[in-house]
DNA sequence: AGGCCTCTGAAACAATATTTTCAAAATTTG
DNA sequence: CAAATTTTGAAAATATTGTTTCAGAGGCCT
């Protein structure tokens, strides 16, 4: 890799003038920042003049005061990009452009911005609200998410009890609301495509005093109104389809935050259920 | 101290439109670096127009762009004279030892040895299976998997013909060994807790000339024996169960490539089925 | 399906930024 | 100290960026 502009102009520092000299001084200090102002405002703060910049980049081999200016922020965006996120081959053995290093990228990327956006106060009240065992929780998806929801259920199901899967057939879910009670929770998962089936059960719900708890993507969908609880996830994908790897990753997180909270209950109930296993086991 | 331009984007996202939220995506990723170039390089980077960059800055809060720019730049000062690792952390927000940042941390690290283990080839050749449309796709999860055939299943439904879900209850699986042909495919899910009724599925299958793709933990479930190509993935997780996120996005990536081999017949499909989804919405 | 409204980008315009020119100031050299 | 040489900045010229306007596109609602 060649060299950077700082190591440039120390290099070159012995054959700039006075007023270069002063500049030099300006672009070193609080370095690359510095740099990033308009060519005339750093004139001003070195106390030069306009055309001593361009002279300097010009000397310095840049062909203008921009061309030093992108030199900087290409240095600035390899210092400061998370290392954990870019530049990084997932799998070394295949080139940065194979799939796999592709959609590992964009999953990290999806993932970092994510956290981002969620305040963890939010995670962890929607987590005491699942391990809140006198409220029965409902948990629907959509065409792409039901998956998901599934995933969910299994998962919560093993944690505690009063945890209802929602079928995928929207006509049957108005026999569930009506079992639903003031404080149930209802875990809705909706993404892109936003369904409208999913407003009309979530606006049900909520006059019921239901609360819910939504899961959804960057752009957030219109069930968001009713939500008492959103999780914003970002999807983006290099392919036609949306990636759920950062939601599943809420999933399995927020499912480890209950665990933690009812750990008494799980214990016991996994417990149980090995036995179950077991005894099914013997039977066959 | 006052919000940053990140806080503010994030809490205005809703309110902003199609083209502005394209635009805080690009600000948001590689932030603050992106915003240091000019409105119409931003703006191509986007892929939206300079008037959308000056109204979103406004929207903001801002006089212009310039002003947004200088306000970004004032932070990035901040940041880089302050060099305590900012970016270590996953969720800024919460503590280290916040769940979320545990469970970041050891799905990334199962995400880069899983990577690490899989040759890119391996990878590559199941793609060419499944891209083959000659070839019969058949696909069975376990008790807790069956949430991730789910999501493969329904995937490789849009791309292609020809895909089979095999039901939760192994009744009824050797009905469907009937109808596998010689080169047939047979993916399946079998994680910790292997099960045994798997073994015998693949057992069957295999007699029957059907190649095995196997989606298993690091140490490897014993259909492996039977199976052609097999994934090894690291499931840790800080908490009682596995983690299924690794398997997701090997699946993500893995439908991503078969997208790519057979686009054609794939677009084709998909234009058919927003066709068939529009009409349901009519006739509703 | 049609009317309303919002959103968007092309193009014109305005404001800055960058570069060039050139003469004066500073520095060097004999 | 003066002539030659270099360096410098004011001002003009040029290039680029940022803003506004406005007509048409696109979404949303009834």
């Amino acid at each position: 890799m060649s060299d950077t502009v700082s190591d440039i102009i120390r290099d070159k520092f012995n054959v700039l003038t006075r007023a270069e000299r002063k500049l030099a001084n300006v672009l070193l200090d609080n370095y690359p920042v510095s740099g990033m102002t308009s060519i005339t405002r750093l004139a001003e703060l070195a106390e030069v003049s306009p055309p001593s910049v361009v002279r300097m980049a010009q000397k310095l081999g840049f062909t203008g005061f921009p061309d030093l200016q992108n030199a900087l922020r290409d240095e600035l965006e390899a210092t400061i990009s998370n290392p954990i996120a870019k530049h990084d081959r997932w799998s070394q053995q295949a080139p940065d452009t194979h799939i796999l290093n592709r959609f590992a990228d964009a999953v990290i990327d999806n993932l970092r911005q994510s956290l981002d956006q969620l305040p963890p106060e939010d995670f962890d009240r929607v987590s005491a609200l699942l391990a809140d065992r006198k409220r029965a929780v409902y948990i629907v998806g959509g065409r792409i998410t039901h998956a998901l929801a599934d995933y969910l259920f299994t998962h919560l199901q093993v944690l505690r009890e009063n945890i209802t899967l929602l079928p995928a057939n929207s006509n049957i879910w108005p026999h569930h609301v009506l079992n639903m009670k003031p404080g149930d929770l209802l875990v809705i998962f909706d993404i892109r495509r936003y369904e409208r089936d999913l407003i009309n059960l979530a606006d049900m719900a909520k006059e019921q005093d239901v609360e819910i708890i939504l899961f959804t993507d960057q752009w957030g969908s219109p069930v968001g109104k009713a939500a008492s609880h959103r999780f914003n996830i970002k999807i983006e994908a290099p392919s036609a389809w949306d990636s759920s790897v950062v939601t599943l990753f809420m999933l399995e997180a927020l499912t480890a935050a209950v665990e933690t909270r009812i750990w008494g209950v799980t214990k016991s109930r996994m417990k149980q259920l090995e036995a179950l296993f077991d005894r099914r086991k013997l039977f066959r």
